[in-house]
DNA sequence: TTGAAAGCGCTAACAC
DNA sequence: GTGTTAGCGCTTTCAA
């Protein structure tokens, strides 16, 4: 193993100097610094990552905490953690990845032995046991007082929006916007009936944000347009769709508007729809909220919100690099939903 | 931040006694241990991670590099990930998540720095750039001699098989086998067509090995049972399928059995099929190769063989683990595949 | 069964 | 612009 003090030695400086060379942290002279850097090509020297982390307090690892249950999502989720790895890569990090198996013992583990400088959550729950160990010092109190050791005073971005974003700072595509706009959509299309198929009902009772928020999204903008709103949960696959479809279309025969959000249901009803006999934009609109991909691809092209991963994982990132360099407040950063239109919507049919 | 001088302090002992109660390494009397595991928790004492792996020279983290294409087997590959990282954990290791885009420089980079003590890789292709720097000492050179700095010295295990495993530990399912067996079901049906819709053209182009062996497989098995097999490649979605199906049909009319290898192409076919009334299973069979949540989850109950990612994450740890430990050779270990009936395969309709 | 102490390889004062 | 040196917190001999 080749060290710092052999490198020294080989350019004929001291190890300090080797040091800064690669800090860049004191101004080397050129001469020197070229010396230097051929000693570290020649020998293949780099730099010990457990005596820098100890000698400097930093690690220079983000820990990126994604759920282990894969009932959703699965793609958004791997996309985002690419998306982390590779902006932490550009900042000079690496990722440890955790899963939520651990739940808050893993927050105290990694932040109390240094192991990573800060974290990024993904699946971030509305009442969250991860949330009390991450909320910035300058956060009030939760109800019961201090209580000591429960702070872990880790640079944290959440992915997601828990129910109280006080002292935290949290990355998501407004949902709640999102919601709002699908609606928007189709009233504007003229459809009266709008049914909202959903997430697994699991997804649901334990308080997911974003699933939560679309539907707040959806029904006060359906409130605000007068339009009816039935939103029924629903798993994936094609049985719990045909089951749900036959539910929804029989307590609200003249739905004409479907918004999906669910990435494994939306074939199902396509496939459903149009084995009823039921054309899709002419008799039935539908809108999706999914990742570009499964829009483009589906068999019937998509009018869409994209989930916008990469960015998520990225403006994570960067909020969290931010936070480790001092810059950075505690922000809550909402990501603007966009509207694709595709081939999936279009005007309301006349009324019967 | 609570050192382990101070918990010595606190227990009164000395520091050796505390590393000793920690890593078991030496024999404790019951009192002084409880003294010290005491006072570790009064002062919520965690071991610096960084000042551990200097001492030690072992980081206690895995780095997993994953691929930085998403175009196929993503559930799969996520699935594989979280079983490493709970695996891991198990074994008292962190996983450090690496993508595919740094290529040799990221093995380089986490062996020279003590980063992870080993690694495992996954989407392996054929030739891979990244395994001279892996096999292990006592493998031939490559051609053109010894070029020292070329090996990093790093334990690793490989998700999937290059064309040389020699000095390598391995780990997949038997796609070969896999492809053999999908072939023999049909054959055993009485199918005498066979087409096989494969992944992207692009993964073929890259020599990824689970393709070309699954291909192998099912070349092999056909000439072996005199049946007639036609592989296309086939990117994900509608559009791609639709042309690739009349292509086959085209090309092979009397086509009554289909293996599919494309998670994103199974439910475009069942589609497409559906449309030009061949009913499943009484004109076609179709069999799938992909996960068991896929087969389930499709239009029609899908025989298939199911990809056990769990299991393939899960023995690449425990290898690992194993050669970390002084123990394991280099081998490569096939999972037999397995093929489960379901709605989706019966016997060929009488000829024309 | 326990303690004392010498590093592990690096960073960052502090000197010049 | 460069060198000297004192730690960072832990593991692990060596000694008792």
């Amino acid at each position: 193993m080749v060290t710092l003090a052999e490198v020294a030695q080989h350019a004929g400086v001291s190890a300090s100097t080797v040091s800064y060379v690669l800090s860049g942290k004191r101004s080397i002279s050129a001469n020197t610094r070229q010396r230097v850097e051929e000693s570290i090509q020649r020998l293949g020297y780099h730099p010990n990552a457990g005596a820098r982390a100890l000698a400097s307090s930093r690690s220079n690892i983000i820990a990126l905490m994604v759920p282990l249950r894969t009932d959703m999502y699965v793609p958004v989720m791997m996309e985002i953690a690419i998306a982390v790895a590779t902006t932490a890569r550009t900042h000079g990090y690496d990722v440890l990845l955790l899963t939520g198996e651990e739940g808050p013992d893993a927050v105290r583990r990694v932040a109390g032995s240094g192991l990573a400088d800060g974290m990024i959550l993904m699946d971030v729950e509305l009442e969250d046991d991860r949330l009390p160990l991450l909320r910035g010092v300058d956060a009030p109190e939760a109800p019961g007082g201090a209580r000591p050791g429960l702070r872990a005073d880790q640079p944290a971005v959440l992915i997601g929006l828990p129910a109280d974003t006080s002292g935290l700072t949290c990355v998501d595509l407004d949902f709640r916007a999102t919601g709002a706009l699908c609606v928007g959509h189709l009233a504007k299309l003229g459809h009266r009936d709008i049914a909202v198929i959903g997430e697994a009902p699991a997804v649901y009772e334990r308080h997911t944000g974003f699933a939560e928020r679309t539907l707040d999204g959806l029904r006060s903008e359906a409130r605000e347009l007068g339009v009816r709103l039935l939103h029924r949960p629903c798993g994936g696959g094609y049985d719990a769709m045909a089951v749900t479809l036959a539910r929804i279309l029989d307590e609200r025969p003249d739905t004409t508007g479907f918004v999906v959000q669910n990435e494994s249901a939306v074939e199902p009803l396509l496939a459903l729809l149009r084995q009823q006999g039921r054309a899709v934009p002419e008799d039935v609109s539908v809108v999706a909220v999914c990742p570009e991909q499964v829009a483009v691809q589906a068999s019937v092209r998509l009018t869409s919100v994209a989930i916008p991963a990469q960015e998520m994982g990225r403006y994570a990132v960067e909020h969290l690099v931010a936070k480790l360099d001092g810059r950075g407040e505690d922000v809550v950063v909402l990501i603007a939903p966009e509207l694709t239109v595709r081939a999936s919507s279009g005007p309301a049919p006349a009324r019967a």
